[in-house]
DNA sequence: CTCCTGATGTCAGATACTGACATGGAGGTA
DNA sequence: TACCTCCATGTCAGTATCTGACATCAGGAG
């Protein structure tokens, strides 16, 4: 009982139907939407997709990794923002607007929507918000990878990382949560010079 | 076959041995370093305290928080710390003092090495790590509120306790990772002077 | 003495995850 | 065509984590 009902004729027939991976990662996100993310088993979620349990597993690590799929794009995205920063940009600047640069992507439409339904679920699942956490960290590492890159010295890039990546936590929760009152990067920049404006005080 | 054989004599005899809870920590920090955290099985650590399996599910949630029986009282402490902080002190400054102090107890040399031991763990094992972050994230919100009470308004208190745990992290993984080169306090100190100046630029 | 409380044990089960091996179209090669 | 290799998926058995339901039984309260 396949969901994406997909139609074949005999010369495209493929031996599998395609992009298992996106099946699975489709399958979960309405799965868990509709039952929750506890009642729904990784059985379920390959069934949905017309697989079975143990290919889930092949794709990821585990079951939440299923919700996770962005998050080395979105890192890259990070990475390539720092280092192509203007040369003068602060450190904090340069690692701010990486984030307001690559959070801009999440604001059409068909994104949002996704993207509002994952942020409830990270929300209630204090599982679910232990691996987004490790994704964070994972970002924070790799922004302070950038920056070194860029002749920042140690403690200071591991700092305007970490900074960064608090802006970007507050900047992004009170986007998704308020009522479209400002942009995304309207929001980076308002927790960012909240950051400066306290950090001076 | 118990470890810790205490003796008993037939007036004192109680029904089950003391600290139930205690033993477990110490059969599971064993384990974990002797075989691995992997390796140990939950009824490994139940079998070595002298207990069952689901008696350990008693005492923790899972297998990862009989690692973690300290936050809840850091997290007190750092709330202490911040509500008793000078009235004119700024919410970076009052939250990076909380730290500071709650973070001096770990300075003696019979806690130090289980801070070590734990920090290896930590650091190998992302299931841990995970944890880890999480007991931060709960120790933030902590601070955000005892900032709130303090007065601080809603972006700042969340950004200076973002910033004070980042703080709080840098701090302590160069005091762990360092030849007792400074002491705790300085290292919060370093990291906290590190991020305002990096702020200002 | 009796009853109740509460920490622990026992047992069965669901679910997450893993290793080993089997299957069978696709696509290449002779 | 015949054959062969590749590789995504399936099948199966097993282990470990975690949960619910119920049993046990010393100690304390009355």
């Amino acid at each position: 009982m396949s969901v994406t009902a997909i139609m074949y004729d005999a010369k495209s027939m493929a031996r599998w139907e395609p992009d298992a991976r996106g099946r699975l990662e489709k399958a979960a996100m309405e799965l868990f939407q509709q039952r929750g993310y506890v009642a729904t088993t990784v059985e379920d979620i390959a069934a949905r997709a017309g697989l079975t349990e143990r290919t889930f597993f092949r794709y990821f690590a585990d079951k939440r990794e299923v919700l996770f799929s962005g998050s080395k794009e979105l890192e890259k995205n990070i990475v390539d923002g720092i280092e192509s920063a203007p040369k003068g940009a602060s450190p904090l600047d340069a690692v701010a607007a990486a984030f307001e640069a690559a959070g801009a992507e999440l604001e059409d439409r068909r994104e949002l929507h996704f993207v509002r339904a994952r942020y409830a679920l990270v929300m209630k699942h204090a599982e679910i918000q232990e691996r987004e956490l490790i994704k964070l960290a994972s970002l924070s590492a790799a922004a302070t990878k950038a920056l070194r890159k860029r002749g920042v010295s140690e403690p200071a890039a591991r700092l305007a990382a970490e900074a960064g990546v608090a802006v970007f936590k507050i900047g992004f929760e009170r986007w998704v949560t308020e009522r479209k009152s400002k942009t995304f990067a309207q929001h980076i920049r308002a927790a960012l010079h909240a950051l400066k404006t306290m950090a001076s005080a």
